[in-house]
DNA sequence: CGCTTATTTAGATAATCGTCAATATATCTA
DNA sequence: TAGATATATTGACGATTATCTAAATAAGCG
């Protein structure tokens, strides 16, 4: 059983795996062009965007935008349905949680 | 004059500027090293933290704590000041709300 | 099956990053 | 001023990143 002195969770210290995790979601952020791509998407909502819609706003070349799209899906933030040759993403609502209450703490 | 029309400030799509500023924001919180380090200097308030105590728990080389406490000082998250010989760092506090306003969107 | 369109993968390049050892600078104290 | 301690800078290294073009894969349609 847990000492009743123990520290409460959100006040421990930053363990090196949940720093990890966490610093994989702020790298995720981390690129301008990911951020106004995660930005369209999150506008969106429940709809999702065709990702060949992404391409011409962010003026980069379509390979670029999949790549950065991919970043993002790998890094839990938005994910992708096929429907027909295209693919729709939307946000994964609760992906910012543990950004959120870091940032909050 | 703006139109009555005009879209909310917190609804607009990222401009590249915006999106400039949050990535060097993310970008310093990237780094679990780093992660862990604004941690470490959050938790000491407005007292701060000496930055010779912080290079024994992260296991990193004095140059390279040198190097990350930098990279969170530029992107205006943490500040310093001399006592001595001694450099105490400190959290500035409104750093962060730039990054949570995008992330509560 | 061939053609078209959407997306991913591969390969290349230039730039940035995390780290360290060595060195330099700053500040205090004797 | 000389020595001690704290911090920053330099220069190097391998690793990762953002980007592109070219080629591969996937899915629909005639």
């Amino acid at each position: 059983m847990a000492s009743s002195k123990s520290i409460p969770l959100s006040k421990r210290p930053l363990n090196d795996e949940s720093a990890e995790n966490l610093a994989t979601v702020f790298a995720a952020l981390a690129d301008p062009v990911r951020l106004r791509l995660f930005d369209l998407v999150r506008r969106t909502g429940t709809t999702g965007v065709c990702s060949c819609d992404l391409v011409e706003p962010l003026e980069r070349s379509q390979p670029t935008i999949s790549h950065h799209l991919k970043v993002l899906r790998e890094a839990g933030l938005v994910e992708s349905r096929r429907e027909g040759t295209w693919l729709w993403y939307t946000v994964v609502t609760e992906s910012l949680e543990s950004a959120n209450q870091f940032l909050s703490r």
